[in-house]
DNA sequence: CGTACCCTTGATATTCATCAAGCATTGTGG
DNA sequence: CCACAATGCTTGATGAATATCAAGGGTACG
């Protein structure tokens, strides 16, 4: 073993990073520019993927069916079980978006990401909206009306393809967490969830990469079908050997490799 | 409690089936006219919801790119991994749909019914299947090359949307079961996964609705993250409950609402 | 300055996987 | 047609992973 603890938690930790060598850094998520007080604008969202291959007079159109949509911290873009009546694109800010089961449980779906769409209910039928959308720190969006998408899709049907793209990525997404859910242990989950909350959000600080956006253990036991005190015990224990900086409702990856040899351990 | 049983397992049966009377039936598959030696005809995928609202013109362009794929029981469609050159329709027969993790842990992503795409890695941009299609059946599918894509949503555009509309709906499917998978319990679990193999592959038989196609105590371990070994347990507290009836690879459900009143209950 | 919120840590309980052994049914080759 | 292997299933005993309960500490914010 060659590293004894007294730490009772901790197996993972101790297997993997038992000799050997520190190594920083690894994860940088692209640095992106910083809009000041936004206006309506082409260049809003032209970088998103969902508008992708669009040319200038089609973003035109396709902004003149849209309302911006400012998120205080804490605001809901949307509730479960809403009529969905609107489509939206997250400009700047980061929501979470969750869902309840019939005993009141919840799970953190995902966060929405800049240049993500959200809310894209209508694209599988649904009359309501299946999960709450809510901003974890002031946010900005766009908003379309559902009446505007079928307009919308035939007069640049490249939107359909990108929709249905953006949709498989997610389907990916979620059968690759099924997967996760069903054959790891939580530690490795929980070490999965933090990188892949690192690469989408982490912004590079003096001690590591730092995760941007207020991230409570709950949050993360929410991610990882676990409770908030086990994965305190985890970042606990992570802490002590290094990987991590975990404060409140704050947390730094120092050691992306390790933790990613966590998430890759044999059960 | 109402009822004592010395059975070590089964703690929701007996909360859920004490002083609770008896009910029969409830789940009624829609019969599906069997088909004699398949020719390639329009009125084949006529009925897939993949391919409506095209008419007769667009139909036979569509088929004219289709290749008929005989699947006997046990072949496999495609591999996991495989450079994904296909993308498939099934039109009679059922496939299991499985999934590898990196340390060889096996799930069981679906089952793929008759009229279901299958094998869509194109739409969402991944140059490899990512999972294994293998028939459970004796199975007959349509198969398309990729490269027929393209043209075929350029040409129907109507595609696109479908296509787009059945990714949503498996998208929701899977985050419902990352939903069970994070807030239920083994046995609520195993009841859904019955029960909707029951909705979507149950045939009416004396005595009760029977899953049409072979189904091991393995398979529906690898739906519900469990084992083979609570599998078997719970089903035959269920059967001693006269809730299901329990065989070799077979199972037929005698008391869905029964099994509904478990897959509900509070934790 | 107090109160709500987030976090930590220990002790205990519970669920469920794992291990072990053996039975039953299907299919197969002699 | 029968022996026998392979496969699927059952059930008990045990143990490990992790949830739950309980108590208290620190920190931000009104």
């Amino acid at each position: 073993m060659g590293v004894s603890t007294r730490s009772r938690r901790a197996p993972l930790v101790q297997q993997v990073c038992s000799d050997r060598p520190l190594h920083k850094g690894g994860i940088c998520a692209p640095t992106r520019k910083e809009d000041g007080l936004p206006q309506i604008d082409r260049s809003l969202i032209a970088d998103a993927p969902a508008f992708a291959g669009l040319d200038a007079a089609a973003l035109d159109d396709v902004l003149s069916h849209a309302l911006p949509c400012r998120l205080p911290k804490g605001e809901a873009a949307f509730r479960q079980g809403e009529p969905a009546e609107k489509f939206f694109l997250l400009l700047h800010g980061r929501l979470r978006v969750t869902r309840l089961n019939a005993q009141g449980q919840q799970i953190l779906v995902r966060f929405v990401n800049p240049d993500d769409l959200f809310g894209v209910a209508m694209a599988i039928q649904s009359p309501v909206y299946p999960g709450t959308a809510e901003a974890a720190v002031d946010s900005l969006a766009l908003a379309w009306p559902n009446s505007a998408w079928a307009g919308m899709i035939a007069r640049h049907p490249t939107l359909a393809v990108n929709t249905m793209r953006a949709l498989g990525a997610r389907l990916q997404d979620s059968q690759q967490r099924i997967l996760d859910l069903s054959t790891q242990k939580v530690e490795q989950r929980i070490a999965g969830a933090v990188l892949r909350l690192a690469r989408q959000a982490g912004r590079p600080s003096e001690a590591g990469v730092k995760i941007d956006f207020p991230l409570s253990r709950q949050d993360l036991a929410e991610m990882t079908a676990s409770t908030l005190y086990t994965v305190s015990r985890t970042l606990s224990a992570w802490e002590a050997f290094g990987l991590v900086e975990a404060g409140r409702q704050s947390l730094t990856v120092r050691d992306a490799p390790g933790l990613q040899a966590i998430a890759d351990a044999e059960g």
